[in-house]
DNA sequence: ATGGTTGGTTACCAA
């Protein structure tokens, strides 16, 4: 079982780049984050014609939106396993083998990290509270289940260009890292892309716009995530960050990222 | 300390 997240921004700015990664990668599911389209414009043709023709999507006008697609049936997770996300933010469907897929797309936060006067720094902070509280209520360790996304959090200092210059930037400050490291205890997750790589090696998977040679000055962060549940650790056979797709006509800021499972 | 770019939408907001 393959698997890939990515953050598109904006899912029908890039149905060429999309062909060619599902055509190269062949992943039995791919999770999209900042589709940035409601439901009723969503190009479902497009993924029928590309053979993802299972597909389901949670967008609204403009901002955010999440996708799930795959070659094969998706059915809908169990309602006691869904947490009460805001719909653009979250999608979970579960695969013909019974691995659940959750697929989050966590708030960016805004540019101040204070709660007290950035509203959307509080919301960001909520949001992860509450994916504690659902990983909690759904029992951790989670069987069979994987969790994705562009978590908008990039946890240790190898995730980050610069840990110093990086802990009152909102993505890397204690208070969001210490945040999601409760959500990862409370499901009891691991995460997938350090069990394959280690903790020692630098590993981002999103370089801003803002900057003219982002592969040459590589200021990046790793803020897309796959997360495994204990049970699968076995299983995990390959890790990658495709970064290459930074690197393609037209980009999405983020890279995508690819686990397999041998099941 | 500041500004840099992109997408959706159509004036700026979000990232």
């Amino acid at each position: 079982m393959k698997i890939i997240t990515w953050n598109i921004n904006s899912v029908r700015k890039r149905l060429d780049l999309l062909k060619d990664l599902l055509e190269r990668e062949k992943p039995d599911v791919i999770c999209l984050q900042e589709t940035k389209v409601q439901d009723a414009d969503f190009p479902v043709s497009f993924f029928e014609e590309v053979g993802y023709g299972n597909v389901m999507f949670q967008g609204m006008k403009s901002y955010h939106g999440v996708a799930i697609a795959s070659p094969q049936k998706l059915a809908p997770v169990a309602k006691k396993e869904i947490g009460p996300f805001m719909a653009p933010r979250f999608i979970a469907a579960k695969l013909e083998n019974g691995v659940r897929v959750f697929n989050f797309y966590v708030p960016a936060g805004g540019d101040e990290p204070d709660p007290e006067i950035n509203d959307k720094f509080r919301d960001k902070l909520d949001f992860m509270e509450s994916m504690s509280t659902w990983s909690s209520d759904i029992k951790g360790p989670v069987k069979k289940s994987v969790l994705v996304g562009d978590l908008n959090v990039a946890p240790s200092e190898h995730d980050v260009w610069s840990h110093k210059q990086l802990l009152k930037i909102v993505s890397h400050t204690p208070v969001e890292t210490e945040a999601l490291a409760k959500v990862m205890a409370s499901g009891n997750w691991l995460d997938a892309v350090r069990e394959h790589f280690g903790e020692d090696d630098e590993l981002y998977s999103w370089w801003s716009y803002r900057s003219r040679d982002w592969k040459n000055a590589n200021k990046g962060r790793r803020l897309d995530h796959i997360w495994m549940g204990k049970d699968l650790k076995k299983s995990l056979s390959d890790v990658a960050i495709l970064d290459d797709v930074r690197g393609w006509d037209t980009p999405s800021d983020h890279a995508p990222i690819s686990a397999e499972f041998k099941l």
